[in-house]
RNA sequence: GCGCCCGUAGCUCAAUGGAUAGAGUGUCUGGCUUCGGACCAGAAGGUUGGGGGUUCGACUCCCUCCGGGCGCACCA
């Protein structure tokens, strides 16, 4: 079906060839109206083309309009407005007759721009040394729903839990397990400041069962226990991944496989042959400076072991030179956002600019009675995840995270989450969709009649607003702003139950046939919105 | 000290450089004999942190100052 910014933008584009054969390729805005006195929808395209051809722009809002041809199905007028806006006023029954397109496009919403290239998300990504957070959970929502946009969008979507499995955190992780399983059995031990300090390290030391005949010194054991300990935290970091939060990966790929597979070797390779490493003080370095960072960085350290930075590098050349990915989204953590200016040197380096989308996710800062709670996984203090995910339920968890632009520093007030559960906007949105359902079983096998009575404005406002499904769908893949969902939702259900009130769909012992089709497009277009961010769509609540 | 992010209604947050800056929540006032009142209608609430600049037009872009967060390792 042809949406009506797009039939809009089509009759500008024409007449602006005709009024001004010179301009070529100018992007021509169309933004729907709230406002009736206003029109339907409106675009600024006479403004943009003013700076152009040096002529005022209410002359060239007049000059488009007169250009604007035969569209006497579609347009009931076109006006010029303020400084140069032009308003366009759509015939009602124009705006009525969208409904059966919606119906009948069962990929209403979607498209093929991404086309079927291949769009690696990686997401989450914890590191498997302590429960996830909440900030955490702000990247698995926001990662989530983006992937699920993308694959609207028409892109082959992979999505990917990078797994850090080796390195000096799991020692420590190990040595944590170690001293706390000595004090747990009495064997005098210190626990140092390094050592993570919350209360699952001594969850898992109960679990661990260690020889204590073969104590010998803490490196030995440590060595001995870690890959145990590291496996029990994977496993975890799973359960609570698929069955608390119900996102599915396509793969959760080990950091330790890059090495196997001498990945990094050949990363350095590529790096090597465009003169890019150096030797200095025994360690081998990245000219990184070379693509804009603030200093060169350690690949090799000088005792021989690889530096964090390499296995980046090395992911990349995996996933850009081997796996052929064509783009990729990666969602950090605000405390990682210094890591952006080296990660886009080696992707230059490697040959792959541009492919690199880097999402920061700011900070959750917790409150709990109006309090912040200062979190830390090092010193222990934290709400997980799930917690919050229980305490809250899914569906209200998700909405509020995504509610957020992810780049604002966001706070999150435990008790008002629970307080004001009922009162959440998600329940609002999922409200609308109880009451489609419930209205949708008592309709039956009502008689159906046809109304001869124009539309009302709540009807009109109601297709309107479903009409820009596609919109925000292209819009969220485009910027990577997942808030703009939930608004959308938000508003969707607005403009549901403003109809609802304003017009009965079931009158007496008949039901009106143009309103029923308007009922079952808003119930499929609040499903896709819902789907889309991972909430559920209840029948009844 | 340097870099990144943020500052919008009492609170939590929206707003491709466009018209009178919007929602939710909280406060106040109304609305169900009929499709689900977890709803609807209305009121009040703002110098968009301060000050400059660019522009026909700035919450948005630039400069500066103030306030808050986070980074600045041969840790991961």
């Amino acid at each position: 079906m042809i949406l009506p910014d797009e039939q809009l933008r089509k009759l500008l584009r024409i007449a602006i060839t005709k009024a001004y054969p010179a301009v070529k390729d100018i992007e021509i805005p169309i933004e729907p109206v709230t406002e009736a006195q206003f029109g339907d929808y409106t675009s600024t395209v006479a403004l943009k083309l003013a700076k152009i051809v040096n002529q005022n722009p209410r002359e060239i809002a007049t000059n488009l309009i007169a250009q604007l041809g035969l569209v006497k199905s579609m347009l009931e007028k076109a006006d010029v407005a303020g400084p140069g806006f032009i308003n366009f006023t759509v015939k009602p029954q124009w705006i009525m007759k969208q409904v059966q397109g919606i119906l009948a496009d069962t990929k209403f919403g979607s498209n093929l721009d991404g086309k079927n290239r291949k769009v690696l998300v990686e997401y989450i990504s914890a590191n498997p040394t302590g429960p996830m957070t909440l900030g955490n959970g702000r990247g698995a929502f926001s990662g989530d729903t983006l992937a699920n946009v993308m694959a609207m969008n028409g892109w082959k979507v992979w999505r990917e839990y990078y797994l850090n499995d080796i390195g000096n955190q799991v020692n420590v992780l190990a040595e944590s397990v170690i001293r706390r399983y000595f004090q747990q059995n009495g064997i005098p031990t210190e626990y140092p400041e390094h050592c993570y300090q919350g209360e699952y390290v001594s969850d898992l030391a109960k679990q661990m069962k260690i020889d204590k005949l073969k104590l010998r010194d803490m490196t030995s054991l440590r060595d001995r226990i870690k890959g145990r300990v590291l496996e029990t935290m994977i496993k975890e970091l799973q359960r609570v991944v698929a069955k608390k939060l119900k996102i599915t990966f396509d793969a959760w790929f080990r950091e330790s496989t890059l090495g196997a597979k001498k990945l990094d070797i050949k990363a350095l390779a590529v790096l090597e042959s465009h003169d890019l490493l150096y030797v200095k003080d025994g360690a081998t370095w990245f000219r990184t400076t070379a693509f804009g960072d603030d200093k060169d960085r350690v690949l090799i350290k000088t005792d021989g072991e690889k530096a964090y930075f390499l296995s980046d590098i090395a992911l990349r050349y995996y996933r850009f030179a081997i796996r052929k990915i064509d783009h990729e989204i990666l969602f950090l953590g605000a405390d990682h956002h210094g890591y952006i200016g080296r990660l886009n040197a080696a992707m230059n380096a490697l040959g792959f600019a541009k492919k690199l989308d880097v999402e920061i996710v700011q900070m959750v800062r917790l409150m709990k009675d109006g309090v912040e709670v200062k979190m830390s996984k090092r010193a222990g203090t934290y709400v997980t995840l799930e917690e919050v995910v229980d305490e809250v339920g899914l569906d209200v968890a998700r909405f509020f995270f995504l509610m957020h632009r992810a780049s604002t520093h966001m706070d999150f007030d435990m008790t008002l989450a629970k307080e004001k559960s009922e009162k959440n906007p998600v329940f609002y949105v999922q409200y609308a969709h109880a009451r489609i359902s419930s209205m949708l079983q008592r309709v039956g096998k009502l008689p159906r009649v046809v109304s001869k009575e124009p539309p009302h404005t709540s009807e009109l406002n109601l297709v309107k607003t479903l009409l820009q499904f596609p919109n925000v769908i292209c819009e969220v893949a485009s910027s990577h702003e997942t808030q703009k969902l939930p608004f959308y939702a938000t508003e969707l259900a607005t403009k549901f139950h403003e109809f609802y009130t304003n017009c009965r769909v079931i009158d007496e012992q008949k039901v009106w046939a143009h309103r029923l089709e308007l009922v079952k497009a808003t119930q499929l277009v609040l499903q896709k919105t819902l789907k889309v961010m991972g909430i559920s769509a209840p029948e009844k609540m």
